[in-house]
DNA sequence: TCGATTATCAGGGTTTTCCCCCATACCGAA
DNA sequence: TTCGGTATGGGGGAAAACCCTGATAATCGA
């Protein structure tokens, strides 16, 4: 009875380290799939149907929590575990709403990602220090409309105003507005701010 | 005769799981040291004199190019690679400055980690896929000034022109203009791109 | 069905940034 | 010693972003 693993993330060596890790714990352990990014996490929960999936979560094109979302659908009883340099609320709450059975954060020893697996395969949640906390904390969510996220995302790429609004069809008071109602939910005025959050929220990269 | 080497990296995971692939390569590997940021790098390095240090550039409190720095003055027989996300141009350039005798991104498999510590074993300097190109290229460095940095800096901390002036006890006119020096060096005009940079330097953390 | 939110756009004004040209003073390298 | 870079500032104008009020249509959940 070997565990199946596949292991998400968009750097190599950090993958090839995880495995390297995961099969010096337990040679029982099989490492069936690795993939860069959200997609090709997708794709191997469909193909490998693997017991637990090591994902991160910021990672280029489709991130961790879409993905997760996805895997729920084609690939129900594959057990996603976020693995994350980021304790983002809006990513603990987003993974775990996607289904995640597992958060932790990458500063974390190697003995918390082998102890999450074992609870994980046994059915149980399992939450790095503080991740419950942070979790349950704060109450409510910024919620960006699609539109807004859009524009957001587009503000944080360095573009204009009337760039974005050439680029959306619509007109420069409609991107004004959008910019402005962003501003008003995040409460944060400056571009560079915006940046940072959008960074956060893995709406563009650095 | 084994090689003696120390990883430094922000993120235990990742120093896990580089130790346990050099593990698994060669028994004649040992991990000698490892640390969380640059302080940690420089102890390391004086105390255990390793041969081989594994460098991350960006990381919290002293970056990898300062530490390096560091490092040759105190234990200039320690041989460091730079294991890192970034190939921007200027951690390249400050790493080979600094004196590192490798720089490997993080998107490598592990084979190129193994034959960098190999090539600098035997003295001679490795570089990843595409790195000697980047070094090269574009000639002359963006060596903003300190002032300049110190502007870039509170820029990507979300002040404005007047804000800045007020702190740094100058006229608006002034740093207006250490601000489209700035742009004119880097060629970046958005705010959100200038944001990102200064996170890349380090100057800002997301 | 009804109110809240979203998405769209306008007028009109202030603030901030961006972009010219310019000047002075200092310092260090060629 | 001259030239390039740095650091400091000014005048003035154009562009962009910010802020207010107000409007209409669609959608969506209670």
């Amino acid at each position: 009875m070997s565990i199946r693993i596949a292991i998400i993330d968009d750097h190599q060596l950090v993958r090839d380290g995880l495995a390297s890790l995961l099969h010096d714990l337990d040679t029982d352990i099989e490492i069936v799939g690795q993939g860069a990014n959200g997609a090709e996490a997708v794709l191997i929960a469909e193909q490998e149907k693997p017991d637990i999936m090591l994902m991160d979560v910021a990672m280029p094109d489709i991130n961790g929590i879409d993905a997760t979302n996805t895997i729920r659908e084609v690939a129900p009883d594959v057990r996603v575990i976020a693995v994350t340099m980021h304790a983002e609320r809006s990513f603990v709450t987003g993974m775990l709403s996607a289904g995640a059975m597992g958060y932790i954060r990458k500063e974390s020893a190697f003995e918390e990602i082998s102890t999450a697996i074992e609870e994980v395969i046994d059915g149980r949640i399992h939450l790095g220090a503080g991740i419950k906390e942070i979790a349950n904390t704060g109450g409510r969510t910024d919620t960006l409309s699609a539109r807004e996220t859009e524009v957001l995302t587009m503000i944080a790429e360095g573009k204009k105003t009337r760039e974005i609004a050439a680029e959306l069809f619509l007109s420069e008071k409609t991107v004004e507005t959008h910019r402005r109602q962003i501003s008003r939910k995040l409460k944060i005025s400056s571009v560079a701010e915006l940046t940072k959050y959008a960074i956060r929220r893995n709406l563009t990269s650095v």
